[in-house]
RNA sequence: UCCAGCGUAGCUCAGUGGUAGAGCGGUCGGCUGUUAACCGAUUGGUCGUAGGUUCGAAUCCUACCGCUGGAGCCA
């Protein structure tokens, strides 16, 4: 008896070095077209871009089986692996075997010409099926990694910060509360506020918007750390940049400063998009086809050069000095709008640029406050097309001068004990940022549209599949 | 949440007060080592939902829902 043959991914079958006599590959039917003595059917099983054709004859006991094979059904194919007669492929499958798994009728919503993202989005459990989508997820899981590989080899120890989180003081921002009360019968106190003493945590508790304060706990301890995980926000934003539920990694490094975390902003930010090129070729090739056509251009101008640096306050004044006419005026102490942003990146500079050196005013209390009494090291970085991907600082190791923030923020020191204790307790100078997984992927894909790179996205009043 | 635009066949869209259309897809047939195949025929509709104006509404008005773009919040 022969063994039964284990199957192989397309991507290994299409990258053979040699003939091989038998094979079996499992996927799903792409398209299907007929010749007169046989079947071409393209099968595609999401191991990469690419379809394998398949060559099924006539003389195939079920071929009558095999010419109703449509969009979207389910096979198993035993055949040889032999060079193409034809033109586009190196390599094509003759059948000696077809096993339907599952058809597919002709309610499938997916066809062979292209469909636009936002209808593929209403359909968000078929669109892997697409050639788009499933390059955009192929190439989500290999930036992941990625990730993991840049801190990796460069020390940093990853951290799980929690998700679920009792304090709510992490900056504005809405939070999505957790609790196992039953709201029809929730106990109130004698002031008629919630009893959350009679909560599952016995205290009011959020899922977390971001890991930075755990963070610097283990920046203190462990030198250099990042987060890399799920971060939630009930803002109610209706953007294409924005998602209730996203991936955010955040690096902590204990004794560096401002300069050196926008060193390593830059430097992560390179090496990501310098990782897709190389080991996403083919995805990056449709991207640059059929999603944006400068998106190369854009990527190695990018990957080449340095970033510009400009502090705030000469941000504002390149701005005025424009002569550009905005619809919101700059002026010194306020944020710069999106259209002040914009055009920093995309039209003055025309590369990534790092603001640094906010007023303090605008910035949240865990920023370290600069000698000049009036900024804080804060940095964002800023991309075209995108605007801010990277937000980040050097946080305030000083435990008088953080204290102080806080009061300024109206917030109760007395709440924050253990996060103070950091500093209480061989405090040194450190230093981060968080940089939206989602919104790099947007850049690196030209994926216009934060919905369109996240397998099931949430947005508000979306929480569909 | 605010401003603007859009919502018509499975998909992409045309139709702007008087009988609901095209291309693609699907189906059937033909041809063919094809590859977004080709040729012919055919199928296909609660015009987003609910009200209103009108002799008559896909078309005008109102509300709601959804999507898109922009703004705010931010990553």
């Amino acid at each position: 008896m022969d063994k039964p043959l284990s199957p192989i991914p397309i991507k290994d079958a299409l990258q053979s070095a040699a003939l091989i006599d038998s094979v079996l590959v499992q996927g799903w039917v792409r398209t299907r077209r007929d010749s007169k003595d046989f079947s071409f059917i393209e099968l595609n099983d999401g191991s990469c871009l690419r379809n394998l054709q398949i060559i099924t004859k006539n003389s195939l006991p079920n071929y009558a089986a095999v010419q109703r094979l449509s969009t979207g059904a389910s096979i198993r194919a035993v055949g040889t692996l032999v060079t193409s007669q034809g033109k586009g492929q190196k390599w094509e499958l003759i059948a000696e075997q077809i096993e339907i798994m599952g058809a597919a009728d002709d309610s499938y919503p997916l066809q062979k010409k292209g469909h636009t993202p936002e209808f593929l989005r209403e359909i968000a459990h078929l669109r892997p099926r697409s050639n788009l989508f499933s390059s955009v997820f192929r190439v989500r899981s290999r930036l992941a990694f990625a990730v993991h590989q840049f801190f990796q080899e460069r020390g940093f120890v990853y951290v799980h910060t929690p998700i679920i989180t009792g304090s709510d003081c992490e900056g504005a921002g809405e939070l999505f509360r957790v609790t196992t009360l039953d709201a029809k019968k929730m106990q109130r106190r004698t002031d008629g506020e919630i009893d959350y003493a009679k909560d599952f945590f016995a205290r009011p508790t959020f899922l977390t918007v971001s890991g930075q304060l755990e963070a610097e706990a283990f920046a203190l301890a462990l030198s250099k750390v990042y987060t890399f995980g799920p971060t939630f926000r009930a803002e109610n934003s209706n953007t294409s940049r924005h998602a209730s539920e996203f991936w955010m990694i955040e690096p902590e490094m204990a004794f560096c400063d401002l300069s050196g975390n926008m060193d390593l902003a830059e430097e992560f930010v390179k090496y990501l998009i310098a990782d897709a090129r190389k080991h996403s070729p083919e995805e990056m090739e449709l991207f640059a086809r059929f999603v944006d056509r400068e998106l190369f251009a854009r990527l190695d101008f990018v990957v080449e050069r340095p970033f510009q640096r400009i502090t705030y306050g000469n941000a504002v004044d390149l701005l005025k000095k424009s002569g550009e006419k905005f619809e919101f005026a700059i002026d010194y102490g306020s944020n710069l709008q999106s259209e002040h942003e914009r055009w920093l990146t995309e039209k003055h500079f025309n590369c990534p640029v790092t603001v640094f050196n906010y007023p303090k005013e605008i910035k949240p209390f865990y920023m370290r406050l600069n000698d000049d009494g009036k900024t804080v090291t804060a940095m964002d970085l800023l991309v075209p097309g995108i605007g801010e991907i990277v937000g980040g600082s050097q946080r305030e190791e000083r435990l008088e001068v953080l204290e102080e923030n806080m009061r300024r923020h109206k917030m109760d020191p007395a709440d924050y004990k253990w996060y103070l204790d950091l500093r209480r307790y061989g405090t040194v100078p450190h230093s981060g940022f968080g940089l939206g997984f989602e919104r790099m992927l947007m850049f690196i894909t030209g994926v216009s549209n934060i919905r369109d790179v996240i397998p099931f996205a949430r947005t508000p009043g979306s929480a569909e599949f």
